[in-house]
DNA sequence: AGCCTACTAGGATGGGCGTCTTATTCAAAG
DNA sequence: CTTTGAATAAGACGCCCATCCTAGTAGGCT
């Protein structure tokens, strides 16, 4: 049976990532905050901390592709309110310290490690999919739906930028706000 | 009369960030970068490290709220445009290793080092303004433009990270056509 | 000329990091 | 009971980093 430590390192390296960033999160730190063993590290992870981080990455990823795709599946303007609400009771919860593990890794991401960026790319593309798909199914042309979907991943991710360096919640509000406004505009009549 | 190797310095350190970010530029970097001599860091920047971050945010922020003033005044298209000119071609010449030293650091910046995100928050605010007063300028009222200027700062930086993750500007030129449709929804009619 | 401040030199230092190694535990399969 | 291999233990190793240090140089001011 496989131990639970391995998962919990994995969670454990996606809450740092959010705080420290990639180069700021160390094996000490994951060890400390999973209570996982010293010893396990390279027999879970030969990749290093590299692979680590790519879990970390994919683990984060599909936790929030999750909490879209499960968003009433024809209000696009919901799934958008619950797509901010978690990042923003994350930065709350961590007085505007905690930003996207994701975005961490993506920027800071060594230029030998491609696979980490590619693991970023897909998590954001995923996302994108998603969201896509819910404006699609509410009458939005694909091609358009598409794009929606990208400026509503990238303000999102930007305004968490912008709010973690203002310590306050506006930016992602007013980002909310207009993107809000773009997909009512983009909507059918009726 | 003051060397230039402090200045070289700063420029070089704002370039390094772009790339490498906060933790992965280290001094000895910015000294081969710059080719100025290793001797003089902590007389010019006794802060050390952070001081020297402090700066090239503040050097890079200045350098592109003046490109944002030096657009044509009543132009909040034209001014959007060469606001995402310049970073795609940050992108594009750089193969997408290069993203935007400013959002580096706001996303690195150590805890203890306050006066870092400060000055990222003050560097944001500065292109917020001043996209602002080019909206404002063309007629969309005032706590309209706030938030335009707002959503269109957090969408360029977070489609330069979409972009550096797919290594495409794709990203950035969607967010750049959205966003110019919510810019001319705005404007008042005629 | 003499001085004084700004600047440069370049290595020492101490700490933190990722990585690797060897030895040990322990649960199940043969 | 024996064997096997995954999981854990604990630390050593070498690297790179920011920082600091004592000297030394240069050039404008009086």
């Amino acid at each position: 049976m496989a131990s639970d430590s391995r998962e919990r390192m994995v969670r454990s390296a996606a809450v740092l990532l959010r705080e420290h960033g990639y180069a700021g999160t160390g094996f000490r730190d994951v060890i400390a905050h999973s209570e996982a063993p010293w010893g396990s590290i390279y027999h879970h992870f030969p990749g290093g901390k590299a692979q680590l981080a790519e879990e970390a990455v994919r683990y984060a990823g599909d936790f929030v592709a999750q909490l879209i795709e499960h968003s009433p599946p024809d209000d696009p303007v919901a799934t958008l309110r619950s797509f901010i609400a978690v990042w923003r009771q994350g930065l709350e919860a961590s007085e505007f310290r905690a930003g996207c593990p994701i975005v961490a890794v993506a920027t800071e991401a060594p230029a030998d490690q491609p696979a980490l960026g590619d693991a970023c790319a897909h998590a954001f593309a995923s996302w994108e999919r998603a969201l896509a798909a819910t404006l699609r199914r509410a009458g939005v042309t694909p091609a358009r739906s598409r794009r929606l979907a990208t400026i509503t991943v990238a303000a999102i991710e930007g305004g968490i930028v912008l709010a973690r360096a203002r310590r306050s919640t506006q930016p992602l509000d007013d980002v909310g706000r207009e993107l809000e406004l773009a997909i009512r505009e983009a909507l059918p009549p009726g």
